[in-house]
DNA sequence: CTAAAACCTCACGTCGACGTGAGGGGCAAG
DNA sequence: CTTGCCCCTCACGTCGACGTGAGGTTTTAG
C-alpha cells in the first residue's frame, strides 16, 4: 500500500511515516517513480513504533530494539537493553502511580472540604 | 534560603528554579539587593512540581493546579481539571503497562530462543 | 581588604518528533 | 487533455523545559 493509506490505517501522519524512514524505523520499497510501497505488516509495525515512542523511547533506542521486538531476533546485548527499558518503564509506572494517588488524595480531601466546609488533612 | 541551597536540596538546577518563577510556579521574596529567598516549604513544593512535570503536565497546567495541590484550595472547576489529569495519568499507566508486558514477553520468548535454539511465538 | 563563590539579568542555543509550506511529478477519470 | 488527488523532495518552523555563556553585582571566608 502507499503512504497515505498506511497513515490512515495506522493513525499517524504522512509526515511521521517519512520521518520514521529517515530514522531507519521503516524501509519501504519504492516504485520506479519513487513512490513508497508498504506491506500489510507495516500497519502493525507502525503501531508498535508509536507505542514505544509513547513509552518515552527515542528513535535511536527504538531502531536498536526493533529487530528484536518485531522479528523476535535476539542477542544477549539486545536483551539487556530491552530489560533496561522494561525497568525504566516500571520505574515510570511507579512514579505515575504515586502522582496519581497524590492527585486522588487531593481530590478526595478537597471534595470533603467543599462538602463539610472545613479543610481535611490529606494523607500526603 | 537562597536559590543555590534550594536547588541542591530539591535536586534541580538553579536555572530550573528561575524558570519556575518565570512560569509563576514559585514566587520567592527578594532581598534588597535582589537575591531570591525561599521558605523551607519550597523544597517540598519543588519536588511536587517536578513530579507533575514528570507526569507530563505542562507549566500552564501546573500553575493552575498548584493552589489546589499545595494549599488544598479547591473550586469545582479546579477539581474537574484535577480529575481530568488523574484520568489522563491512569490512561498513561495503562498504556505503559501494556508496553511493559509486550517487552517482557519479547524478553521471555527471546531468552527461550537463545536457550532452545528455536524461535518461540510470543503471546503478542 | 580582597578574592572566591554565589547571585543577578539578558538572551541565544538545544533536542526531538514532527508541522508546514514551496515547488514539482505521476496517474486514473471525464 | 486536463482536472484533481496523491505523491515526491528540500528545508525552515515549532514547542517546552531548561542549558549555557556574557557581563556585572553581592555575599562570604580568610
Amino acid at each position: 500500500m502507499r503512504i497515505g493509506e498506511l497513515a490512515a490505517r495506522a493513525g499517524v501522519s504522512v509526515r511521521a511515516l517519512r520521518y520514521y524512514e529517515e530514522q531507519h524505523l521503516l524501509t519501504p520499497d519504492r516504485s520506479p517513480s519513487g513512490q513508497r510501497h508498504y506491506p500489510e505488516a507495516a500497519v502493525e509495525q507502525v503501531r508498535v513504533i508509536q507505542q514505544l515512542y509513547a513509552a518515552g523511547l527515542s528513535s535511536r533506542t527504538i531502531v536498536a530494539l526493533l529487530p528484536c521486538v518485531v522479528d523476535g531476533l535476539a542477542t544477549p546485548e539486545l536483551l539487556a537493553r530491552l530489560a533496561a527499558e522494561r525497568d525504566r518503564i516500571d520505574a515510570q509506572i511507579a512514579e505515575l502511580t504515586a502522582t496519581r494517588d497524590r492527585l486522588q488524595s487531593v481530590i478526595g480531601g478537597a471534595t470533603d472540604t467543599l462538602l463539610t466546609g472545613r479543610p481535611c488533612r490529606t494523607a500526603n
